[in-house]
DNA sequence: GGACAATAATTGTTGATGCAAGTATACGAT
DNA sequence: ATCGTATACTTGCATCAACAATTATTGTCC
């Protein structure tokens, strides 16, 4: 079968960007207007949440899927707002352990509670028991096998 | 149900996120690699080349979910590679339609090898048809009755 | 133990995108 | 006819993220 795709691929494909674009879009204005935070702030405030010891800056931008510099950036924009602590690890002085502070588990509080709204009404709301099931094994066979939150 | 999200709920969400971030990067990265492309400007020249009398910026650019002044840059690149041409419309002077060139047609085309195999290889293929279709209708019911290619 | 490669993070720069403001044109009420 | 408002697009500006180069530290080989 040549190179064109079935309309059964095409709709799945179209309603995949489609859908995401629209749900992030939402979320990301809730989140930035409510609480002045960005979807991928919010991750790394919650990525940190999990991890009270404090996590390196690579192990956090492997989890958020961001570059090395990119997560520096965000960490900086966090910190500057008192929301993560950057410290150094004794026994690699090249690491730096990046840590959620008392305000910043306040603030993420306060955030999840826009954020899981909008997810329920903008997204899950919308979808049956079967429905949700169906889209989460069919995505998470795209991306392999699933890694603990 | 207070604000918590359940286990589905949470995997479909995340399931999502992934699988979006996880199958964009790739085929953007090989789009660009290949034929010097971004997903959105292949995106404008699929969309162009379903109507060969050329769209208005504003249809363009509800189209592909872009901002006006977004598509406007969108449509300068690809106007200075030659591959889409703006002709302003005789009948209201304020509109400018965009048109495929030869060239773009050209470039579309041979972008489309690319990129559909690409759909296919990173996620129409990993999924079997009752998947397919089934993301398919869930994801249409969030962005809402599906509207012509 | 000293040179050299590898690793962790940051900084310099560039590109893409959105919002707000600006410009040009059309439409509508009087 | 004209003034005010609405529309279509573009431009100015700010944000955000990636890649490449840089800095600091660690580990390895001899």
């Amino acid at each position: 079968m040549g190179e064109k795709l079935t309309e059964a691929e095409m709709e799945a494909w179209q309603a995949l960007l489609h859908a995401h674009e629209q749900i992030t879009r939402q979320l990301d204005s809730e989140l930035r207007e409510e609480h002045g935070l960005s979807m991928s702030e919010y991750d790394v405030l919650l990525r940190l949440a999990r991890v009270p010891e404090g996590l390196r800056m690579t192990e956090l931008a492997q989890r958020i899927l961001f570059s090395p510099s990119g997560l520096t950036r965000v960490v900086d924009r966090l910190a500057a707002e008192g929301l993560v602590a950057r410290r150094r690890d004794g026994a690699d002085a090249r690491v730096v352990l990046a840590e959620l502070t008392g305000k910043g588990r306040e603030r993420l509080r306060a955030a999840a509670r826009t954020h899981l709204r909008g997810i329920r009404q903008h997204f899950t709301g919308r979808l049956n028991q079967a429905q949700l099931r169906s889209v989460a094994a069919a995505l998470q066979v795209i991306t392999g096998p699933h890694q603990p939150h």
